[in-house]
DNA sequence: ATTATTTTTTAGACTTGTCTAAATTTTTAT
DNA sequence: ATAAAAATTTAGACAAGTCTAAAAAATAAT
């Protein structure tokens, strides 16, 4: 006769890794493939393909060979949770331990794997549960609910328009830099003063006061809302 | 020709936590011997014989077949690098975040392999640089550098002793609860009214103020400094 | 409707860390 | 000094996750 000690099947950092990747690449295409898990994960689709059957098994995704995954219900409440977690985090250090937006990502991708609920109530609580990380995407919570902003591209925007910046959607480090060099954050009121013709190159003030050119390219990567 | 990108080799959390437990058997005694190791990672002779050739020749620790097993300065600097991290993550646990001295160790355990010097000095920042955790125990410093507190145990005192409580030998829970339930706590001032022959049990007065009896067992789990 | 191309999966191998069982070495007891 | 016991190491296997190369399926192009 036997007693089961430990029911609770913990995942692999990996496994939460494919989850959360396959979570991300569902809110921009309808059908996730193995090539683009591959891609996102920088890894071989091989490697993917071999993934794809263990988290099947596990019943966190719906897969049928060469017909691409979804996620299942079981497998898109882990996606959340480290989504959830990643943001809290980059929240905790911007917030909490002075560091910038565009240092946080590396060590959110660590601690997003700290397996302890209290732990993550407790921070929550510690920052006010806060609805926005600090590169304006939502954080889910406990039960992976979470606010949609219906933001739009700044570059989307016709001439005199003025927005309310909301996110980004490049979150890498040199972009985020420059944004901070430009003093263009999160909050801001842009308003559009001129776009030219040629290359939709604008020209903008922040706030009401510094008046800047940011190229197309840039103006495609801030999120607003127009106010 | 070739670049070489990646020179930093990181650890693996096994690697860590047996370099850990090597330092902590270490304290105890001069000599660590491969079923110590096996006890203490909760894990059979053999793995540990497997890891520790690893170790050798990562140049962590000093070993030679059936000798038994030492810490070069490289093993001993990440050893204590560890348990910093794992110290500081009780201390914010407690400190920050409303965990318990009971509830935090599993955590930290997580926690510790967290890879990030700034995310360590900011947190040591963010509570003051303690010099102690939790339940006493010296933080090392980035240098690896701490504070020894030359403590006795309790049980050791003769009656009419005035000492001060530093720390617990015994870190279970369900010890730290019977402090907690029987109001004895770090820096509390602990009496020896009286210590029964028979069983060695005392009679001790915490802070002036509550007298109770507590066995030789618990006495000789509490850690004081003479006043 | 066949080819050619791309995508995906399989086959087989490697690494890390673990295990059991067997062999070896060291230590203890006679 | 020799035998018995204990500690340690080796041998061989396994699971997770990765890789390259080859096979199979799906898609695109003629
Ligand atoms: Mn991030
Ligand atoms: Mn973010
Ligand atoms: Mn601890
Ligand atoms: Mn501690």
């Amino acid at each position: 006769m036997y007693i089961c000690i430990k029911l609770i099947s913990m995942n692999s950092f990996t496994e939460e890794n494919y989850l959360k990747a396959i979570y991300k690449l569902l809110e921009k295409e309808s059908v996730v493939t193995t090539n683009a898990i591959a891609e996102k994960m920088n890894t071989k689709a091989a490697s993917v393909t071999d993934m794809l059957k263990k988290l099947a098994d596990k019943k966190f995704i719906n897969y049928q060979k060469y017909q691409g995954v979804s996620l299942t219900a079981k497998g898109e409440k882990v996606a959340l949770n480290i989504i959830r977690k990643h943001r809290l985090w980059e929240m905790f250090l911007v917030e909490k331990l002075n560091f910038k937006w565009d240092e946080v990502h590396d060590v959110a991708e660590q601690l997003e794997h700290i397996d302890s609920d209290k732990l993550i109530a407790q921070i929550d609580h510690f920052l006010n549960f806060p609805k926005f990380d600090p590169h304006g995407d939502p954080i889910p919570d406990a039960n992976g609910k979470f606010h949609v902003q219906k933001s739009q591209l700044l570059s989307e925007l016709k001439k005199n328009s003025v927005c309310v910046m909301t996110g980004v959607v490049d979150h890498s480090p040199a972009f985020l830099q420059y944004l901070d060099q430009a003093a263009i954050g999160l909050g801001d009121e842009i308003k559009i003063k001129d776009i030219v013709s040629f290359d939709k190159s604008l020209q903008i003030s922040v706030n009401k006061k510094n008046s800047l050119f940011i190229s197309n390219e840039v103006a495609k990567n801030i999120l607003v809302i127009i106010k």
